[in-house]
DNA sequence: TATCTTTTGACCTTACTTGACCTTAGTTCC
DNA sequence: GGAACTAAGGTCAAGTAAGGTCAAAAGATA
C-alpha cells in the first residue's frame, strides 16, 4: 500500500504535468483536505520529494491570501547541470533524494532507461559498504562524478 | 519435512511465476504472519535463496508503505555475468583492474560507449572518498551492482 | 560429536504521520 | 495609525509503521 506521502506527491506532480507553465499554486490547507490529513504533512512532502536537487523550487507566502507555488526548474541547458553538481559538492545525499535526481535526469532526457537504472543501482545502500553518515558522503561524490561526466563534450 | 525456510522460498518462486511481470512486491510482516514466523525469518531466506548468484535481485523500502521487491534476473541468456559477479564479490579491485572489467563489458556489447564511460568514473579513485583498502572494497561492491542491473530483465 | 542450517528475538535504522506551538500577512475597528 | 483579530504557512519533536542486523539457541546432518 503506497503511503500517503507518496499519493500527495503524485498529485502534485500531476498538476505539474497538466500546468503547462511548469508550475503550480495551491493552498496548504486545501490539499491538506482532500487528503484528510494535517497540514504539515504537505511540508513533509515537499521537502523530502519536491527539493532542489529533485530540480523543484517551493515558494511560499503566509497570511491571508497564502499559497504554495512550486515550480519545476527548466532545465534545457547544461548550466542546471553545474548547479547541480555545486550543490551536490561536498554535500550528504540521502538514497531517496539521490534517486529523486535520478528521476530528474531521466526525465529530462540526460539519461538513458538503462543509464538512470545503472546509476541508481550503484547509489544504493547495499552498493556502497560504508557506514553512515559517510556513507551519504560517497553517494553525493558518485552523483557528482556521474553530473560531470554528463557535462562532458564525448557524452553527447 | 521441508523446513519453514523452503517453504516461505517456494511460496515467493510461485508468486514470481504467476506473475508475468518478473518481479514481486509483497510486505514482510504479512509473509511472516501467513507463515507464523518472526519477521527476520524473511531475511534468512531472501539472503540464503533470492541472491544475486542464484538469479534474483532484492529491492526495499522501510517505513510506512514499505515493502519488499523480488526480482528475478535473466539468468540463462547471461551466464558470463554470473561468472563475473562470483568474482567481484567479495573482493577488493582496483581502478585498474574496474577498467579493464569495464572494457570487456563493452567489448561484449553489455554496455554502450556511454553507459562505460559513466561506469569509469564512477570507479575512478576521485569519486571514492575512501581510503585504501577500502575504496578497493567499495568498488568491487559498486561493479557487482553494474553487473547486477546488466542481468535485469528490463536492461535490454 | 562436530558442523552446518534454521529459527527466534532483542535491538537498530529509515520513512511516514500527527499535533502542539510559532511566525507572517492581511483585515477590522477604534 | 495602532491594537486586536483572522487567515494563512512553518517548525519541530514525539509517535507509529515499516524493514534490517546480528548473535544465540535449536535442530539437522554427516
Amino acid at each position: 500500500m503506497r503511503s500517503l506521502a507518496d499519493r500527495i506527491e503524485a498529485y502534485i506532480k500531476q498538476m505539474l504535468e497538466v500546468s503547462e507553465q511548469g508550475f503550480v499554486e495551491l493552498q496548504r490547507s486545501e490539499i491538506a483536505q482532500i487528503f484528510a490529513c494535517v497540514p504539515s504533512q504537505i511540508n513533509y512532502v515537499l521537502s523530502t520529494r519536491f527539493s532542489p536537487e529533485q530540480g523543484y523550487l517551493v515558494e511560499s507566502r503566509r497570511g491571508g491570501g497564502g499559497y504554495l507555488r512550486i515550480i519545476k526548474l527548466d532545465v534545457d541547458s547544461k548550466e542546471w547541470l553545474s548547479d547541480l553538481i555545486a550543490m551536490v559538492d561536498n554535500s550528504f545525499v540521502s538514497q531517496q533524494a539521490g534517486e529523486g535526481l535520478v528521476d530528474r535526469l531521466l526525465e529530462e532526457e540526460f539519461l538513458t532507461d538503462r543509464e538512470a537504472l545503472l546509476v541508481k543501482a550503484i547509489i544504493s545502500r547495499e552498493a556502497l559498504p560504508v557506514p553512515l553518515p559517510q556513507r551519504d558522503l560517497v553517494r553525493a561524490h558518485l552523483l557528482k562524478a556521474v553530473l560531470v561526466t554528463l557535462m562532458r563534450d564525448e557524452f553527447q
